[in-house]
DNA sequence: CTGAAAGCGCTTACAG
DNA sequence: CTGAAAGCGCTTACAG
């Protein structure tokens, strides 16, 4: 009685489970398990238990959880950029998802520097996490280290080779390769590229390069590179770059679909038609493709069922089932709207 | 001698401080010290745990250090949405510059919902961050619980009447009457607003009216109001409806410059010219203001400053300053571009 | 259905 | 500069 006075009177320090368990006259033990799964606690005693949850206003330390249970709930989410990137989507659905089911994402900036998405994923290491989702380049010394952690690492929009855990996307390879002939297709000739320099990018660029020159159809296209394809500021400077050559491109494929709703202005304003005088080829399908004037077309991956796939692994894995490292193809397809 | 043998062969366990302790010859306790502040370890012991670091592949468990330490080193971020939102060049700056000083972002997507913001704050208190950072509206029930676990909690973007705890912001109410005087200064008459029904929004949206009527010039603004004001999807819907009225309304005033591009697209689809036959104003100066064709008029609040301030006041609370209840005001300005 | 107790892997006064 | 030891606040077999 006296103890339970003293404990109370010290309302300056955050109450624990034990303040919890006192209050209710019940053991830490069943405070916790009521906590985590009300159903194996007797009906009155987790009455009591909810009542001094509610008394001491109790916080349970997630911290002492996940270092108890050897699960954080927790999944770390590596993006490159925030702005206009075409994953916000596959992150918000799936931020959306872990949170209803009581986990929460670390996101991680990675940029385009390997470096950065090493450190990156040692945080995410350390933090225990139960899955690391990343789209960005993963560096060679990482692999031991992450397959030695078991823990669940997923990439998303790419099938590498040799893939550290599961990947979930598709062949950027192929994407370049139906560019070049769909472009072909619909009678263009002179293909102007604006793209990032980076793997996925480059591996699309190449093999429309490659395409079109066995096609043997046109000249051999032109190109520009920027540092992130999202960024709609490019455009200008893709722009200007396009509009000097002679004759004029007269399709651009862009890195990606904000890149080419810039693009679209850029050419606008400067007099053009689009896709008359120059059609312009996004990428990604994001919710703008849809709505610009004119309509961007584009390239869709379907997104939700990339979060869903993911959701699925990080369900399964939590579960307590291995996942094979695998590869999941879902496939991309081109969606002909009016800009090109 | 041979305990460290059976300890190396168990190849399957994640190694632990005292695997690299005993490896290293020394005690955890020195380890723990190295890790976190190589400084007060000699020289010669230190490159001794250096290499046991890296021997055993050790990843420190932040869970278990929080723990003890009761500092997660981890920052809770929370936002409405990722895509096309007007904080997405704050959280970025602001990730970068923790990761940069070792800590991590949980994100957190409230949407539009108190409840979820509420479900939020509560996971980031039960992980022991080290501050809270809020983009939404917070529940009344919730200032209790924030207060007394003594976290540093910033609300940011607004300036409300009793600040949980740190604010960073404008006055909406201002920034809503400075709009109206700028509008009918430029001699527009019929404005129309498209705004999200939220607090700040409706702050602004309101005391826009009110100054309008004040001025006394021109008709009543009429307005349309839509769930997310950073969609650029809505643009059509608020097109159409501003284009039924008669006389159709001058100049518009969007609340993202998101959907001020989309009603800019919208307009010369419809071989409108802005800013001639109607005006378009943008809120929140994102990239896309500057880069777009016309440039859009909006208004500019200094991200880099509020994430500036942010970070100042997260290291000062980290270093165990105690930071008072108050509020910044970062202010706004409007930036007269082609638009409007 | 519930309790006592060991243990998760660190950090940090305290002592030397 | 370093070590022994207590403690951070939970979870979870093990018993009953």
């Amino acid at each position: 009685m006296k103890d339970e006075l003293d404990r109370t009177a010290q309302a300056d320090r955050v109450p624990t489970l034990d303040d919890v368990a006192q209050r209710a006259g019940v053991s830490s033990a069943t405070v916790s398990r009521f906590l985590n799964n009300p159903k194996i606690v007797a009906e009155a005693t987790g009455e009591r238990i909810r009542e001094a949850v509610q008394r001491v206003g109790y916080i349970p330390n997630a911290l002492a959880g996940g270092l108890a249970s050897s699960k954080s709930r927790m999944v770390a989410v590596l993006i490159p950029h925030l702005t206009d990137s075409l994953f916000n989507d596959i992150i918000e659905r799936m931020t959306e998802d872990l949170t209803a089911s009581g986990s929460n994402v670390m996101l991680g900036l990675t940029g385009t520097s390997p470096a950065r998405t090493n450190d990156l994923i040692r945080a995410a290491l350390a933090r225990r996490v139960d899955a690391i989702i990343s789209t960005g380049p993963i560096g060679e010394d990482m692999t031991d280290c992450i397959r030695r952690s078991r823990t669940l690492f997923i990439q998303v929009w790419e099938l590498p080779e040799n893939p550290v855990g599961m990947a979930i996307g598709f062949s950027h390879r192929d994407a370049g390769r139906d560019l070049a002939r769909f472009v072909a297709s619909r009678g263009y000739r002179r293909p102007f590229l604006v793209t990032a320099d980076g793997g996925r990018a480059r591996l699309r660029r190449d093999s429309f390069i490659e395409e079109w020159q066995a096609i043997g159809t046109g000249e051999e296209p032109h190109g520009t590179l920027v540092d992130i394809p999202s960024r709609f500021g490019h455009a200008r400077r893709a722009f200007a770059e396009l509009r000097r050559l002679d004759p004029m491109p007269d399709v651009v494929l862009c890195g990606s679909d904000y890149l080419a709703q810039g693009i679209i202005v850029e050419a606008e304003a400067a007099g053009l038609n689009v896709p008359d005088d120059l059609a312009v080829m996004g990428f990604g399908n994001s919710p703008i493709a849809g709505e610009m004037r004119p309509t961007i077309t584009t390239v869709d991956v379907d997104s939700s069922r990339i979060a869903r796939e993911v959701m699925a692994l990080v369900r399964r894995h939590g579960a307590g089932e291995d996942i094979p490292h695998n590869s999941i193809d879902v496939g991309f397809r081109i969606i002909a709207r009016e800009s090109a």
